[in-house]
RNA sequence: CGCGGGAUGGAGGAGUGGUACCUCGGGAGGCUCAUAACCUCCAGACUCCGGUUCGAAUCCGGAUCCCGCAACCA
């Protein structure tokens, strides 16, 4: 038994939640729920960035008090919990105030460190933006985002994270093989690195923006977003008391989070645990995007799959398998709703809703009493290894192969005939398919927990189980 | 030539030198226990151009297209 910590990206809450955000915080799900059916202790943790610029413009233009705004958003966050039926034991929000005073904290280890120092920052800001511009940026010396207008020139005096230390101690990190998933995506870290690694501002005044955390001693300056944001992975543990220790210095720690994250997971979060003195994250796992119909989804292509508009068409534990099995792993994934109801139909109605019925209907009409609660094996390690290296399409891709097997069985046993001409052997056969069915049940309680149950319910009871995956 | 990844039947995936595999979808049969389900069989593919090799989806070079790092958003 080991102790683990898992925990997703924290989604910024200026817009409902995204199917994306649903794959990541489900692949998240099924890792937990996975290791605490193998007899590990679990911590799994997800929330809400609640802090910075986008929010409190986007909470002013709809005219609402930013606390009110981020509230609001939390919940709808939140809600994901009973609609995904997640089996997290953390919600860490960046505006709660052990999370303040994390940040604060780890703030002032890095600057106790020597990491932290004020400097003047001059460049071009644009003020339809309320940001600073690159020079890459600029389209025709102009905000691409605003064109009418100029950008200005102004100097501002931010503090500054010496990120440029940790050139030599980031490789090291690296170089173990798992540190990042998929393998290609470390020796992107790793050649980003190489390309050489500039301090950046940390900071905003607090003038310019005020929705922040307020930096240590200095009631000038406001942290900027998220390096206030990437200490949710320990806040939400109570750094530095609680059960960090127990989860974050003697347990695994994984993180899970989308492709474009790798910078900011991978190197400047784990920049910032080497200067404060913190374990590293073991590992982080990168997924890949979901498009719809070929295209990044948008609300203004019209194109936006959201996850409540799953749950509501397919249920929860169908929405989970979808995004689980048919949606890769690490690779860029399309959907559209034509696939969608294929592969609920193919799989969900016809392959374990029906073979759960045909099953059940047998012995329910053939045998007297139900059968003992079968003896469990240890899992298929084609299971086990396919969801311990991330391929969790893969290792429902195993559990499907079972459900296919055994229609075949079925099909050429012929019980439903055996049982006309010899009873007991007829009987035999419907409690070894139950025994199956029951197992394949036992495999599904970390991806479809409620189908699971029904199913290991009907088996033991000797009962069919009414609409598991109702046609649509 | 900024860095990295990718392109396999209609769709989604597997396959790192030796008869291209799986799932869905399509077509034809079979069965009747089941949610018009299930089983069997059939058709159908390695982006393009070169090279290495007895032999290339796989290795090498080039081209095209797609994606992330890199402008509402995961």
């Amino acid at each position: 038994m080991t102790n683990k910590y898992i925990t997703t990206t924290l989604p910024y809450v200026n817009a409902d939640p995204h199917v994306g955000f649903a794959l990541e915080i489900l692949q998240a799900d099924l890792l937990a729920r996975h290791w605490r059916l193998q007899g590990n202790d679990v911590f799994f943790s997800t929330g809400t960035d609640e802090h910075g610029q986008k929010i409190l413009q986007k909470a002013e233009e709809e005219g609402k008090d930013v606390q009110e705004y981020v509230d609001h958003f939390a919940e709808q966050f939140k809600k994901l919990k009973e609609a995904l039926n997640l089996s997290n034991d953390a919600f860490i929000r960046t505006t709660d105030e052990n999370h303040i005073k994390a940040a604060q904290e780890i703030w002032k280890r890095c600057e106790a460190k020597g990491d932290i120092y004020k400097k003047k920052y001059k460049g071009l800001y644009c003020v339809g933006d309320e940001a600073f511009l690159k020079e890459s940026e600029l389209v025709d010396g102009k905000c691409p985002n605003h064109p009418t207008m100029d950008p200005v020139e102004i100097e501002e005096e931010n503090y500054f994270f010496r990120f440029s230390n940790y050139q030599d101690a980031l490789p090291k990190y690296l170089e173990r093989e798992d540190s990042i998933i998929p393998d290609w995506r470390r020796k992107e870290a790793i050649e980003f690195v190489k390309n050489g690694l500039e301090d950046f501002s940390i900071s905003r005044e607090k003038e310019r923006l005020s929705w922040g955390v307020p930096v240590p001693g200095d009631d000038s300056q406001v942290m900027y977003v998220w390096f206030d944001a990437l200490t949710n992975y320990i806040s939400t543990l109570g750094w530095p008391e609680g059960d960090f220790k127990k989860y974050w210095e003697e347990g695994e720690t994984l993180q899970v989070a989308g492709k474009d994250q790798v910078r900011f997971q991978s190197l400047i979060w784990q920049a910032m645990l080497l200067s404060a003195d913190i374990k590293n994250t073991d590992q982080v796992f990168y997924h890949g995007f979901i498009t719809s119909g070929g295209a990044k989804m948008s609300k203004s292509v019209g194109n936006v799959i959201s996850p409540y508009e799953l749950t509501d068409k397919y249920g929860t534990d169908a929405t989970r398998y979808l995004l689980l099995r048919h949606v890769h792993p690490v690779d860029d994934s399309d959907i559209t709703w034509e696939k969608l109801d294929e592969w609920y139909t193919a799989n969900l109605v016809n392959g374990i809703g029906n073979l759960t019925a045909r099953i059940t209907k047998l012995a329910e009409t053939h045998l007297e009493s139900p059968i003992e609660t079968p003896e469990l094996t240890p899992m298929p390690s084609e299971y086990t290894d396919a969801i311990n290296n991330f391929k969790f399409n893969e290792a429902l891709d195993h559990v499907w192969s079972l459900i296919g097997a055994l229609d075949k069985r079925i099909t050429d046993e012929e019980p439903f005939k055996v049982v006309k001409t010899d009873v007991e052997k007829g009987r035999e056969l419907i409690a070894e398919y139950l025994e199956e069915l029951y197992v394949i049940g036992v495999l599904l309680e970390a991806t479809l927990p409620e189908a699971s149950g029904v199913i290991k319910k009907s088996v033991l009871e000797n009962t069919k189980p009414e609409g598991l995956f109702a046609r649509l």
